[in-house]
DNA sequence: CTGAAAGCGCTAACAA
DNA sequence: TTGTTAGCGCTTTCAG
C-alpha cells in the first residue's frame, strides 16, 4: 500500500488492460473502429482503476478545448442566473461546458475575466455588454473564435450581439406612461457607473418624455443593500421631495416592488394618484400585492440564442458580424392606469 | 496582410524581441532574475503582439493549475451567489480561480460536473452537500487534491466540512416556536428529492417537537414556479385545509415571504392568531412590511472558511479531515410573538 | 542573468 | 482494427 498518490494516466490503463495508449485513449473518446472486447477490457480497467482523462493533456494535443467562457457583471443581480441558465442548457447537448466569471461592473475587473479566459484557450466567449476597455476590445477582437455579447444592441459590436435596445426599452415604457396620462414622471435607480444598459434605458425614455414635451420632475438614485428595502426608502424619500409626482419609474423590477409594497401600505391609490412601473419582468413580481407594470428584457430567448451561435447551431448559419435585436416586451400589469 | 489567424506562442513574442523563449516564459510569470533592460523588451513586444499565455500548456508542463472548481445544486436560488462572492473573494489574492458547475440538485448531473472538473486537473473542490452518489464519492476521495464539502455538517464527511447543522437549525427554530407558546403548527416546502439540507431541518424540527409532545399538524408542498406566488398559494391552501394552524415554518424565506404577505393582505393578526418563521436570512427580508423570522445560515462565513482550507491559508492550518460547524443564527423578526 | 534540452499526458496522422 | 511516431506550447532542470 506504499502508493503515492500520483495522478492516473492513459499508460495505467493501457498496462493494466493490455491494451496500446492510442487504442484506450479511443475507446475513451469512443473515436475510430474499437473491437467490442477491446473496448470491454479498457472500459473495465479504467473504471477499475477509477481513471479520469487530463482534459489539459488532451486539449494541448488536440488544439481544441470544449469550453465556452461566459463573462457577466454579476452573479448577485438575479437576472443573470436566468440567462446563465438557458445557456447551460443549450450547450448541454453539444459536448460544450460553458465558464462563469463576475466583472463586478468593473472594466479593469472585466480585463482579468477576459485575459484569464482567453488563456485556457475557450471555443467562444460570450460577454455581457457592448462597452469594454480599448485592452479588453483588443483581445476579444483577436480572441480567434466566437465572440457573442449579449443583453444590449446599443453600439459598436464586436462580432456578433444578441439583446435588446435598451433605448427602445426606455422609449417603450414613457411612451406607454404618456399614453395612460401621466406628466410628473420620477425615475429612480442605482448609482452604478458601469451599468450601461440602465443608462441607456433611462436615456431612451427621457428622450421620449422630451418629445412630448415632457422632462423628468425629479431622480433619486441609491447604491447597495437590499434592493427592496432601497425601494421603499427611496420612494418615501422622492414623493417627500417632490409629492405631485404621479409615476415613478424604477430601473429594476426589486426596487418596483419595494416601492409598489411602500405605496400599497400608505394606502396610495395605485395606479390612480400614481403609477409604477420596473424593469425585467422577474419572476417574484408573480407573488406581489399587485402587478408590477415592467419590461421583459427575454433574457433566456437571449442566452439560448448566444449558446446557439457560439455551438455553430444557430438556426440562421450565422458565422458573425450580425446583430440579433429582439423585441422588449411590455408588461402593464395593474400599476399603470 | 495575408496572416491566418493563428494563436501567437511565446516563440512569436521570442522572435520579437529577440529574447530566448525561456527568458520570455520568465520575464512573463516574473520568475527568476531577468534584467530590467530585457525585461522591457520582452513586455513591449508581447504587449505589442497582444500575446496571451496559453495555459494549458503551461499546465501541463508545471503540472500545476489555478483553477479551483466550485460544485453547487443551482444558480438561481439566491443562496448560492452569496457562497459564491466569497469564495471569490477569498481566492482573488490568492492565484486561485474558481470555476462554478451546477448540479440542479441531481446526482447523476453532480457526477458528471465532478468528472469534468476533476479533468481539468483543478487544484482543490468545494461541493456543497454531504451527499452523493457512490461514484461521485470515489472520485472526489481519489480526487488527489483538498476537497471542502460546505452548507452542511450532518453525515459522513469526504475530507473537510464547513457548514452548519441543519438538523440543529431546525431543532433551535422548533424551541423557540414552543417558548413562544405556539402548538399547532404547520410546515411548508418544497417537494425537492434533492434537497437534503431541508430534509434534515425539518427532521431536526420534528424532533425537537415531538420531544415537546407536539406533532405536525400540516405539511405542505410545492415545485417550481415563483417561490414568492408558491408561498402565498400554498398559505391559502394549508390554513384552508387546517384553520386552527397557530404557526406556519416555511423551509425557505421566499416562500415565507409570500405568506407574510398573504396574510397581512387577509388581515390576520401576526404574530398575536399566527406565526411565521422561514430560513435564510435573505437580503430580500429587509424590504418586507413585517421582519419575517429566520435563521441565519452563515453563507458568506462558509465560502470564506471553505476557500482559505482550499488556498491553504486558513487560520487553523487545516489539512483535512476537520469538520468546521458553525453556529445557525436565530433572527426573532417581529412574526414570533 | 541567460539558454538548451527534455518532457508534461495526450492525440493527429500515418503505418501495419 | 491496432500500433507507432511526432509533436501540442510551455516549464523544469541544469549548464553556462
Amino acid at each position: 500500500m506504499a502508493d503515492i498518490r500520483r495522478p492516473l494516466t492513459l499508460r495505467d490503463v493501457s498496462e493494466a488492460s493490455g491494451v496500446s495508449e492510442m487504442t484506450v485513449s479511443r475507446v475513451l473518446r469512443n473515436r475510430g473502429d474499437v473491437s467490442p472486447a477491446t473496448r470491454e477490457k479498457v472500459l473495465e480497467a479504467a473504471k477499475a482503476l477509477g481513471y479520469v482523462p487530463n482534459k489539459i493533456a488532451g486539449a494541448l494535443a488536440s488544439q481544441r478545448v470544449n469550453l465556452v467562457g461566459v463573462i457577466i457583471p454579476s452573479l448577485s443581480n438575479m437576472v443573470f442566473p436566468e440567462v446563465l441558465s438557458s445557456i447551460s442548457k443549450v450547450l448541454e447537448d453539444t459536448g460544450l461546458q460553458p465558464v462563469f466569471g463576475a466583472t463586478g461592473y468593473r472594466p479593469e475587473k472585466e480585463e482579468t475575466v477576459i485575459y484569464e479566459m482567453l488563456s485556457w484557450r475557450p471555443s467562444g466567449l460570450i460577454v455581457a455588454g457592448l462597452e469594454h476597455s480599448a485592452t479588453s476590445r483588443v483581445m476579444l477582437e483577436n480572441a480567434g473564435v466566437p465572440v457573442v455579447e449579449i443583453m444590449d444592441v446599443d453600439g459598436p459590436v464586436i462580432d456578433t450581439a444578441v439583446g435588446i435596445s435598451h433605448a427602445r426599452a426606455g422609449r417603450m415604457m414613457a411612451e406607454a406612461i404618456l399614453a395612460a396620462g401621466y406628466r410628473r414622471i420620477g425615475f429612480l435607480g442605482t448609482r452604478m457607473e458601469g451599468d450601461h444598459r440602465a443608462r441607456k434605458r433611462l436615456e431612451g425614455f427621457e428622450a421620449a418624455l422630451a418629445e412630448a414635451g415632457v422632462k423628468l420632475a425629479a431622480r433619486e438614485y441609491y447604491e447597495g443593500g437590499s434592493a427592496l428595502a432601497k425601494g421603499r426608502e427611496m420612494t418615501a424619500a422622492i414623493l417627500a421631495r417632490v409629492p405631485d409626482l404621479d409615476f415613478l419609474y424604477y430601473s429594476n423590477d426589486l426596487i418596483g416592488a419595494g416601492g409598489l409594497l411602500w405605496c400599497m401600505e400608505q394606502g396610495i391609490d395605485i395606479p390612480g394618484r400614481i403609477g409604477l412601473a420596473g424593469f425585467n419582468n422577474v419572476d417574484l413580481l408573480d407573488g406581489l400585492p399587485m402587478r408590477l407594470a415592467t419590461m421583459d428584457a427575454c433574457r433566456s430567448e437571449i442566452g439560448q440564442q448566444a449558446a446557439e451561435i457560439v455551438a455553430g447551431k444557430h438556426r440562421d448559419g450565422i458565422i458573425g458580424g450580425e446583430i440579433i435585436a429582439l423585441t422588449p416586451k411590455l408588461a402593464r400589469g395593474d400599476t399603470i392606469r
